[in-house]
DNA sequence: CCAACTCCATCAAATTTACTGATAGTCTAA
DNA sequence: TTAGACTATCAGTAAATTTGATGGAGTTGG
């Protein structure tokens, strides 16, 4: 017979209420069930816990040190008991969600932000990937939503569609392409393209939408890095619209004249998994990155 | 029915052992224990902690993040056994040590690095007083032992001697008294005295000896900050022979020519109550600054 | 100083909880 | 397809906890 939490309930009641009696009140027990646990973990512990010698029981040293240890085990007793409670109440224990880098970080991050200040129980994990790497991890991990520009369709996924965002195919002012007109693809090609690399690892199949296939190919880490070697002119790139407004407006950066279009819009997905439906977490995520998104757009615009 | 520990520990297990069965050979158990077991926890917690649907039970997210936490309360109680077992092995579960502030701190600090470095299980608490108020403290606080100049012997109480220590009667270089010869008191109280602050608050009773009772006393809260009003020539006053060594050696304090006696030594004394026996830590703590006084005298000679 | 009260220990009996051993159904692997 | 491993369930049993009663000891307030 091992220490159990009773026991330890039974003496923090005891010293709370400073008798074994008013004790066996406040517990609804008879006096003789708190003398039992208390003489139990005595036992136990091999520890005189409360001196006798004289008329009411008093607590000794040792006594008073395990008991600091044992609230502390009782507050972790209460703290799975919470959780479980949690869960019944349709919080999920953990919540993924996979992103795709080329996607705005700030809305995200605003409605995380907003979650964790409501000190929700769920623990919430953001992974960030790129292009193919995103539904691959999603599947892989078995998140919980992923936030996607396109994604495979499957039987049992549900998209939820964002606002719009556009890509525009840009160069630093002092580019070559800057200064040129009704560029093609060839000329396209001769240049560096700057991208962002690509974290899955069968991304040799395809080419994304965004990437032309140059032989000089420079696979940045980033938006913020890509940005950086953009305005430095080390080749050209597609660009998330609202990273580049002040740039674009300043004339640091420059819209390239593409034959093939210098714009490309899309509307990001929240793509989740509809064979179990989501918890209360999920639901508080869904909607606040909605709602972060169109605040997003709106102040970009 | 509430949480109980057992569960847990079965919890644990069998997640660790992979499947009911294994568990329940490793417990010394029969099978039909462990799945009565996990049924209770998923019945207390309402949670389904394994998924049955599948040929082995399998741990569902919820089950893991309790278990995870079920882990930190295991943990939790492994301490309090532990701490019950040290107590059984002879350790106090604190000791309250009480020091005059007048006797070197350093060896006591270096004691007790020696004892926080062993790790023991005992909680060490140090209190520095100063004159009466340390056997005051030391009274009121039932603290297991003292370390002072001198004391009020009672029938339970033991004392061990330290090395000796000496006091100075000194003033600054350019303190009107470090030029006369054959001081007498009354000389002496012409003069601003500089003293430590008697915690004690009965102190109006008597004189400490290093005390001698001028209109002028100036109260200082350590031997460092008297020390500093020393050198400022604030007043003249006792210092211990260890903490001025280096200023009279380079004549910025100077050791006065009073006619009583510029000089006065005492044994410090480790005191301890009989009526109970030392603990393992007490022991130490004794052994300890035994030794480190003896070092420390050395290193002063 | 006494009567009434509160404190805690202890005991037998009752109740609740935990475990065993057996059985059955399901799944896996050879 | 068969042997083996897995878990659930059940009845019976063992162990634990609790109750209610009792008693001794200390305290409190006339």
């Amino acid at each position: 017979m091992r220490l159990d939490i009773e026991a330890l309930r039974v003496l923090d009641v005891v010293i709370q209420e400073g008798s074994f009696a008013k004790a066996a009140n406040r517990l609804h027990k008879a006096q003789s069930a708190i003398s039992y646990q208390i003489k139990k973990l005595e036992d136990q512990l091999d520890v005189t816990i409360f001196d006798r010698s004289s008329y009411r029981a008093e607590l000794t040293p040792k006594g008073k040190a395990l008991w600091i240890e044992g609230k502390r085990l009782l507050e972790q007793a209460a703290r799975i008991e919470k959780l479980a409670d949690h869960y019944s109440e349709g919080w999920e224990p953990n919540f993924d969600l996979v992103i795709d880098a080329s996607l705005p970080m700030e809305p995200v991050m605003k409605a995380m932000k907003v979650l964790v200040d409501r000190e929700i129980p769920t623990k919430i994990q953001v992974k960030v990937e790129a292009m193919r790497g995103v539904q691959k991890r999603f599947e892989q991990d078995q998140a919980h939503m992923m936030l996607v520009k396109d994604y495979q369709p499957g039987p049992h996924l549900k998209a939820v569609p964002l606002p719009q965002i556009t890509f525009v195919l840009v160069a630093a002012r002092d580019h070559a392409l800057a200064s040129l007109h009704n560029i093609d693809l060839n000329h396209l090609l001769e240049h560096v393209e700057l991208t962002i690399h690509d974290s899955s690892e069968t991304s040799t199949d395809s080419l994304d939408e965004h990437q032309f296939g140059g032989d000089r190919v420079f696979y940045m880490h980033g938006f913020m890095s890509k940005k950086a070697g953009l305005m430095m002119g080390l080749g050209f790139g597609w660009m998330p619209d609202f990273l580049i407004a002040d740039e674009l407006a300043a004339g640091t950066l420059v819209e390239l004249d593409y034959e093939g279009g210098s714009r490309s819009s899309f509307t990001p997905l929240l793509v989740y998994p509809t064979d179990q439906p989501l918890g209360k977490a999920g639901e508080l995520i869904l909607d606040e990155i909605l709602s972060e998104f169109e605040q997003f757009k709106q102040n970009v615009q």
